[in-house]
Formats: structure tokens, sequence, C-alpha cells
DNA sequence: GTGAAAGCGCTAACAG
DNA sequence: CTGTTAGCGCTTTCAC
């Protein structure tokens, strides 16, 4: 980004008024487009606007909000950090969400600004300016791996912190009631009529994926006696669930009922299932997670677990906000229960 | 928020230190607990703590960014300004292409934050904040209504700007080449065999939605010699799509080609129309609009107009370096031609 | 037209 | 243990 070599201190407003032979104050009121009011000559403007650009200039925002500020006024920088895989809609519901609360409560004295700051999941620890006390007032952290976690645990951020999704001590937490997903997937399917039902799963798995992993492997035993077969896709993508289905039913798998870990893995698996020439859910029943906003309009309408995202968001984003005003006795930790959206995929065979 | 009456002037680590008697410094340290440092003693930081809490004191970032920065690091405030009311997906690609592209940018002397601001789609202008210098270095915007643009192209911000999917003067702006929508969308559908192609789009129009609807109705006339007819749904969600259909169908219409604004009207679409016992593509053939990730699992797969979301994307966060590294000559327009996905819903008849 | 100087809120270094 | 002080980068008076 910088025009001159990379090590240089930062170029300031004095460097630019010694290029051009002028006060800072000159330099300052051109760079804001107050040149007219010091009355500076145009040209003077401009020389002053090309040296900037010369020296690679880049505003201290810093300095110019502290300077700007005004003393009635209160900002919160708030962020939301998430790894770059998170899936989509749950980001953009804590964004919503966050954006809805600081609407409501931004007035004259009181600003926010949200941003967003990503990581590579399972690689939180790397993220530049973490443990930083400078940056936020406040953060709400999702879609950690179990590496996450083991840092988070270790590291106390200097700020008000909310995890969504897992819990981790000595952090305010909200997450889904542990094994309902797994359990009631499994009974779902089992009250269908299935005999020997099946996991599909992406390979990399959070902590919540383990855990409706196993609740639902734990179930399937002790209603059926036999264990879970699971399928391993390379991804959470459409195809990658219609390839692992695919694959499976080529090499002669029994598939009378299917839970996908999340909706898009079962939209691709219907099409592997229909393609073998098998009807849902006469001879297969499929479960999905997350109820997409397209699940009720899969042929046929998919019956989804709700995660408990939208529930989970409702709560994570009051608690931020309890823990940001210093209120006493804040719970530490909200437990909430996903909603089961039963469809026609799980029909009665 | 804070805890004192609204127009007081925000409290600072010195009315703290009055308030326990203490220094400043004695404050700032056990705020940021390198009480143990300083030798205070568990009390007393506990008592600062508490006194902290109290006045409702909320840390200046400003001041501490600038004291603590490092003069060899430039720090860039990024910003996605979007409204509320924006398709999740697009704001999405977005921010993942502007976080990779910090990502690969960020060094020890460089850094960036990436923000996000939302704001009523028609009320931009209402946005506390967008005409201060001291927040941002650069922000692009998106999704936003004539209302907006009209208040745009009057404001001139005071940073860098990139306008995603319009044309207002005097910005950098990246957007999808005029009329290509619209026409290749009839044209897909007259080629499929359809005589009477209908439009399908929401209550509120975007600039580029009101070129597509264009487009799409003079391509109609001019091939066929009659007018489209035009549906409007009281929303863009699934749901509306499919009630306008069925009540277009109940009440008589004729309807042998449909052309979605969207994907999710699309899929709404496809719900009405097999209700009704008609085919897709037999007897409806169906456009959409956007590539949703599921639009080649819908039954049938669903022919979309790949807005050209991706592509924009793609041009618009180097272009937003480019200005910001203060580039000469950087193109001020780029046009963007989407892609077509063919696929089944417009197969022959 | 232009420069000097004060001070936004904070913390680190230093001096007790 | 604790207080004083300087100064981060910037803008806005005020004085010339």
């Amino acid at each position: 980004m910088p025009r001159k070599s990379v090590s240089q201190p930062a170029v300031t407003i004095y460097e630019i008024a010694e290029h051009v032979g002028l006060s800072p104050a000159a330099v300052s009121s051109a760079l804001s487009n107050r040149g007219a009011e010091r009355r500076l000559s145009v040209k003077t403007v401009q020389r002053i606007l090309e040296a900037a650009n010369e020296l690679g200039y880049v505003p201290n925002m810093a300095g110019r909000r502290l300077r700007a500020h005004k003393s009635s006024t209160r900002q919160f920088d708030l962020a939301i950090l998430t790894s770059f895989e998170a899936p989509l809609p749950l980001v953009s519901q804590v964004l919503h969400a966050l954006q809805r609360a600081v609407d409501v409560q931004t007035n004259e004295h009181t600003r926010f600004a949200v941003a967003i700051e990503m990581f590579h999941a399972g690689r939180l620890r790397d993220k530049p300016g973490l443990l930083d006390a400078n940056r936020y007032h406040g953060v709400i952290i999702t879609n950690t791996l179990p590496e996450d976690d083991q840092f988070l645990a270790k590291a106390r951020l200097p700020y008000p912190v909310v995890i969504l999704g897992r819990r981790i001590p000595s952090y305010y937490c909200v997450l889904e009631a542990p094994d309902f997903v797994g359990r009631r997937s499994a009974e779902v399917l089992i009250d269908a009529g299935c005999k020997h039902p099946v996991v599909l799963h992406g390979r990399s798995l959070t902590h919540t994926t383990s855990n409706r992993l196993e609740a639902f492997a734990r179930t399937v035993l002790d209603r059926t006696g036999s264990d879970a077969d699971a399928l391993v896709s390379n991804g959470l993508q459409p195809q990658h669930g219609a390839a692992t289905i695919e694959a499976f039913l080529a090499r002669g798998g029994k598939l009378d009922g299917l839970f996908a870990v999340t909706d898009s893995l079962a939209i691709g698996a219907y099409q592997a299932i229909k393609r073998s020439g098998r009807q849902i859910p006469r001879d297969v029943a499929v479960v999905g997670v997350g109820d997409n906003e397209f699940a009720e309009y899969f042929d046929p309408p998919l019956t989804s677990m709700a995660g408990a995202n939208d529930a989970m968001v409702a709560e994570a984003v009051p608690l931020l906000f309890r823990v940001l005003r210093g209120e006493k006795d804040v719970v530490k930790e909200v437990l909430v229960v996903p909603t089961v959206f039963q469809r026609a995929s799980t029909g009665k065979k």
C-alpha cells in the first residue's frame, strides 16, 4: 500500500508540510477540502494534494477522531469475529441482529461501529491485534474450531466477549442445548420407519457438529441396536453430498434414512437418491440441519433441525450489550433449544 | 448505554481518578490489567474497576489507538456500506473478497479493519457520520435505492468510494452491462418456445432491477409483437413468488414462460406452477437471476442469469485499493457482463 | 493568505 | 506503591 519503501515510519501531515514548505495547518485544511475557508490558492491546494499522494500519505484516523471527538458522544466499536469458512447465514444473522440493536441504541450521545474480522478456521491465534485492548469495546466470536477454542481458553481477551455456539470457560457463551439435534434427528428417522439411519458430514468438525454426530450415533445404537454408518464428504456443498451418496449407493450401501449435518449436503443427497431411482421419503427419509430458507421448497420439502441460530443470536446480542453496560449478575452461559421443522422428507414410509 | 444521565460529557480516566482519589496513570494501568506491574494492591484495582463501572466509563478507542500507535504501522479502516434489505450473498461476497485482499496485504507495517455499516434502503442520507472524514479510509457502497443514489450524487463523500451495481456520476462504479440480463432472459424464454413471457418482481425497484425489467419488456415486444405481463409480488421470498403466481393462475392468467428477478421468487413460482398441475419446462419455462447455490439442485434445475456479482466484486475490490493507493488514471467505470447458466427449466418445449 | 499553539484521551517513562 | 509529564496525529482557533 505505501509508496515509499516499507519500513519507513508512516508519513504525517508534518512531513507533507515540510515537503511543500507550508505549515501543518495549511496541509490539514487542504486535505479536508477546507482550502477555500483558509483562502489557500487552488494551486497551493493542488501542490499539497500531489505531495500527499506522492509521499503515500495515509491519514491517521485515531488522530482525526480524537481531535474531532465531541466529548458528549461515546463511540462503541463492536466486532464480529468469524472464520472465513463460516456458514454465511449465521454470520449474517449475527450481523443483522447486531446492526438492529445498534440502530435502536444510536443517538446523539452514543454511536456504534460494527466491524467484521475474519480468521482462517483453526488459526484464530494468528490473527494480529486480537490481544490489543485498543480496537474493540466488545466482540462476538463464532465458528471457531477446537484449536481456536483452546487458544481462547488460554488467551483472556482484554475486552468483553460473547462466544456463539460453544462453551469456553470464563467467557460468556450462548450455545445449543447439547445432544438435542443429534438425538432428535435419529428419533425422527427411526419414527419414520428407518432401520439403518446413516449420517453424512464433512471432514472438519466443529465442536457442535461432533456433538451432533455423537448424540445421533448413541441414539441410533440405543433404539435400533446397531451402529449408524457415517459417510464423510469432502465439503459441505451440495455437490459433495451428491458425490458421497452416489458412491455409497454404487458400492451397495444400505440407505433408508439419512441425517445430513447441513441442508446443503441434504439437497445434494436428494439428487443422488432420486437419480438412483429411489423416492423420498418412501425409500429414504432425509433430515437436514439449519432450516435453509429454501428447505420448504425442496422436492419433497426437507425436514430440518433449525440449528438454533436465530435463537442463539437473539440471546447473544443482548447479552453482549449487558456485559458492555457493566451489569452485575449477567448469566455466563445461555442454552438454547433448537426447533424441529418436520416436513414431507420424513413422512411415514 | 451510559449509566449516568444522557447529555453528560463522556467520562474519562481523569474523572475516575478523581473519584477514587488516585492518579490517571493508576487508573489506566488498572483498566488494562497492568495493575500488577504497577504493584497496585488488588483492593485498589478492585476499587478502580468498580468506579469505572459505576460512572459508566467507556474507553475512548481513538485515544488508546493514537497512543499505542507504532509509527511504522499504517492502519486502513475500510467499510462496506449496504442496506439492511440487501440480498445476503452479495454482501457476503464483497465481505469475503475484501477480507481476502486485506489478508494478503496485511503485514508488519500495514493493518486493516473491515467494518460493515447498514442503512435502511432509501434512507442512506439519515445514516449518521457518513460525511465525517474521520471514520474510514475507503468504502464500498452497494444496494442503494434511487433515493440513495440521488443523495450520493450530491453529497460527495470525503473518502474514496466504489459504488457497486449502479452508475453515479463522479464516483468509481462497477456495474452490470446494461440491458443484458433483461434481454437475454427474454431471448432464452422465447427460444424455448414461449409465446407469452411474463415477469415476476418485487415492489421496490433498484436501478438494476428497473433496467432488467425494461430490457425484458422491450425484447419481448420486439420479438413477439405483444407486451409482457408484469406480476408484482409483496416481497422477494419464495412464499411471495408462490402466492403471486398462484393468484395469477387462479384468475386464468396465461403463463408459458416466466422471468423471475431473483432465484428465490423463481423457486416459489416452481411450487405454484407444479401445484397447478403444470410441468416445467414443458408447460412453463422459468428463468431466475442470481445463480443461487442451490439453483442447480432445484427440480428441474433452474436456468439463471448469474447477475454478475462475482465478477463485479472481483473488479470492485482491487479498484478500491487502486484508488486508496492514489494511482493515477484509474478507470472510473467498469462494466461487467453476466453469465447465463442454461439449465433444464428452459429446455425446449 | 499563513504559522503557532493548544488540546482531544490515553499510556509509558520517569521521578519520587 | 504513586504522581507528573510528554506526546501519539490531527484540527481549530487565534494571532499575524
